[in-house]
DNA sequence: CGGGATCCATCGAGATACTG
DNA sequence: CAGTATCTCGATGGATCCCG
């Protein structure tokens, strides 16, 4: 944040709104509560649809099918078809979707604080 | 991440969780409807109630004392009471508070980026 | 195996009115 | 001013069954 204007908030409503945007896009990609054991699940490596049906305890193949489907068209998961009998379908990380770790990690080392911070109290 | 641990997946299901939980924490922290405007309306400076429901467009009372209450839980915000008449009430960022802006930051790096990437295709 | 379709429960959030 | 109390609704996600 650009803390030389903090002093008496010259942002318009708009401009907040725009600086915004971007960082809710992030938590939107991460919120909900599948996406993060899927995406984490395939950092570890790639996995066929009934992997990680199996692997992410609790989920549906409907959720899971969602979520794999969105996380594709935002980029960060491939999704190759291989044409054996029975089908087999392997999902993937993109370069993309692996860059995602290191904010994934800055993430958490602040979570990981705040858990010894709350738990503290 | 771990990367040194990727290959082979080693992780059980429950490291996997633990893993994931101080995560979880910090994208519900910043996640829902409100809690983002919140927080940056509070970086910029301090504020009272009614300023910040004048501040922060569409939301309503119900839920602005109801996030202030969380965050304030949380310890990211200060709710300081001073008895005038009448009584006004005025909510900043705690120090810790303040911290979760280099995390903001990194998260917003990178949605930057995804919004330049999604836009393009 | 890799999903899709349908129905249903729960919860976040809006609208409105009210209080100390 | 600084909130609280109800009522309501739409979205998220669960359960179950089905298909190529």
């Amino acid at each position: 944040m650009d803390t030389t204007k903090n002093i008496s908030n010259p942002y318009t409503v708009t401009e907040c709104k725009t600086f915004i945007l971007p960082v809710r896009d992030v938590i939107d990609l991460l919120g909900g509560k599948w996406r993060l054991p899927i995406i984490i699940a395939l950092s570890f490596k790639n996995h066929r649809f009934k992997e990680l049906e199996r692997q992410i305890e609790g989920i549906t193949p409907r959720m899971l099918s969602k979520v794999l489907k969105d996380l594709e068209i935002n980029g960060l998961v491939n999704r190759d078809v291989f044409k054996t009998t029975p089908i087999t379908v392997e999902y993937s990380l993109t370069d993309y979707g692996k860059s995602l770790d290191k904010v994934i990690e800055t993430v958490r080392e602040w979570g990981l604080t705040h858990r010894q911070k709350i738990i503290n109290k």
